[in-house]
DNA sequence: TGTCATTCAATGACGTGTCATATAAGTTGG
DNA sequence: CCAACTTATATGACACGTCATTGAATGACA
C-alpha cells in the first residue's frame, strides 16, 4: 500500500508543485503588472529572442516548449496582437510561419528578462 | 545582461516546467481515462484520505496544496457532485466545513493512488 | 498529373482556474 | 447587545488552455 518510497514520492512531487506554483505566480504577477504580459508571453518572447537566426521558427519554437501547438499559436496571436511580435510567412514552405520580434518588442523584452531572471534566482535558491 | 548564472537559472527553471508537465499531463491523462477524474480532484482526494482524521478541514486542507480557495471550493463541489467527498458543516463554526470520502470516494482513490504513485515514478526518476 | 496522406497553423467549443465579490458566521469593543 | 471587522466558503464574470477540427500547402507515388 502507502510504502515509504511511495511516500517520499508524494513529497517529492508535491515540492515541485509548490515551487513550480510559487515561481510561476510571481513572476506571472510581477510581468503582468510592470509590463502588461504574462508568464507564457514573456517565454515565447524569451524563446525568439535566444534564436533571432533560424528561420520558421512557430514550429520549432513548439518544440522547445511544453505549450501546445494550439496554446502557442494563441499566446503568439497575442503578442502580435500587441505589437511585440510580427509574423512572416516562409518563402519555402508557405504554411510554416517565421517569427521576428518588433522594435517594441525587443526593448519590453529587454526589461522583463531582468525582472524574470531575478525572481528565478529568488525562487529557485 | 545575460550571465552564465542567469543561463544556468532559465535552464534550471525549463527543466521544472518540463518535468511538471509532463508528469502532471501523464497522470491527469491516466486518472482521467480510467477513473474519470482530473489531476486535481485526485489530489484533493489524496489530501482527504491522508487526514482521516482531523476536523474542519476545507480550510487546513488549503494550507496544504497551491490551489486557490475558490479552485478547491470548485473542485470539492465537483468531488461532491461524483459522490466521492461529502460535505459536512461542523458544529463548533458553521462557517467551517468537514469533508469526509464516501465510500466509493476511499474506493476508487485506493485504484488511482496506485497508478498516480507508479507515474510519479515514472516520471520523476 | 491526380489522388491520398501528411504537416503547419488557426479556430470554436468547452472545462477549469483566477479575481473580485457575495453570503453567512464569528469576533471584538463600546 | 450592536456596530464594525474578520474569517470560511460559494459564486459569477472572465481569461486561458486543451481537444478536435479545419484550411491550406506539401509530399509521395502510381
Amino acid at each position: 500500500m502507502a510504502t515509504p518510497q511511495d511516500r517520499q514520492l508524494v513529497e517529492q512531487w508535491r515540492s515541485i508543485q509548490t515551487t513550480y506554483f510559487r515561481t510561476a505566480g510571481a513572476i506571472d504577477r510581477a510581468l503582468e503588472s510592470r509590463f502588461n504580459i504574462g508568464l507564457t508571453e514573456f517565454e515565447i518572447l524569451d524563446l525568439v529572442a535566444e534564436s533571432e537566426d533560424a528561420a520558421c521558427r512557430m514550429k520549432q519554437l513548439g518544440e522547445r516548449t511544453p505549450m501546445t501547438q494550439s496554446a502557442m499559436s494563441k499566446v503568439v496571436d497575442r503578442l502580435d496582437k500587441a505589437g511585440l511580435v510580427s509574423r512572416h510567412s516562409c518563402e519555402d514552405d508557405r504554411r510554416s510561419l517565421f517569427l521576428e520580434l518588433t522594435d517594441a518588442g525587443r526593448a519590453l523584452h529587454r526589461e522583463a528578462a531582468i525582472e524574470h531572471r531575478a525572481l528565478l534566482k529568488e525562487n529557485l535558491a
